[in-house]
DNA sequence: CCAACCAGTTTTAAATCAAAACCAATGGAG
DNA sequence: CTCCATTGGTTTTGATTTAAAACTGGTTGG
């Protein structure tokens, strides 16, 4: 590419996380940490993801302070990836991503995952931005406002 | 790059979405579409993309069934790009990102814009998960189960 | 001690991106 | 009606990123 255009200076809250985790892997390293994953192999063998670019992308992870580096829980001396604060306060966007996928992304007949309370067994239901009252609020009834 | 590694025949929905709009304008695109910007030329100037991605990216969006392409409103013999139903319901996403972006990528003394409900003129409230009954779930209270 | 494994880094070729030039159709001024 | 600026792209051309595979060096198991 050309040079990536920063949007660093962008005031705008979803252009920032855009340009922290809105590339190919970078979500679905964090999916699979939610998933428990934690060890350079095993995300690799996860995604099919080329090693490099693995790599990288921890890195830019660790440094944006979404992933941590640990010694492995396992005893031996490798290192594992683990989330966050930061990191776990992703979990919103992974199940909005995950419910829209649900719903628009597979045909009918095609079996797909989907997220469960695990205390009661029950799909998660989808999730709205709500008002403060709770209710459901849609696109129209909410705008951006710019703060002084 | 070398080629990309499809992964429509990926059964996670977080996988499926990303592959959808998991790049550095897709989402930016649907961000000021839900802003009200319909127009080529305004979606160019807003987000200071080159034209031949813009274009490009509006075409898969438009295939992708997010956005649709209708005679512009306003009178001109030009076109405008809307969400569909499918696109607005990536709201959720986009607020999650917003809202994630507000908390975290942020200095403290920084400004930044946020999210109003129109009604109230008060913010809209941290989207999260949540179980059957209302209450708020975390990612450790819920699992990925595949679906037979 | 040796072989297999883990976690990367380097190298190389291909694909994508960004910028700018180019182009056709539209619209507005006079 | 004519000229010219604007709109909405497409094409071309390098720069950059990506993916795959080869390579490296420490670790672990036998």
């Amino acid at each position: 590419m050309a040079r990536r255009k920063s949007t660093i200076d962008e005031t705008c809250p979803v252009a920032r996380s855009v340009d922290v985790i809105g590339d190919r892997w970078s979500l679905l390293i964090v999916r699979d940490a939610f998933d428990g994953v934690s060890r350079f192999g095993d995300f690799q063998r996860s995604l099919g993801v080329a090693r490099n670019i693995l790599s990288e992308r921890l890195r830019r992870l660790v440094e944006a302070d979404i992933l941590e580096t640990r010694p492995a829980s396992d005893g031996t001396a490798y290192q594992e990836y683990v989330l966050t604060a930061k990191g776990e306060s992703l979990f919103p966007v992974v199940v909005a991503l995950r419910q829209w996928g649900e719903q628009y992304l597979f045909s009918h007949s095609e079996q797909h995952s989907i997220l469960m309370d695990k205390a009661t067994g029950q799909p998660i239901p989808y999730m709205t931005p709500q008002s403060g009252d709770g209710s459901a609020v849609t696109s129209s009834e909410t705008v951006v406002k710019k703060l002084p």
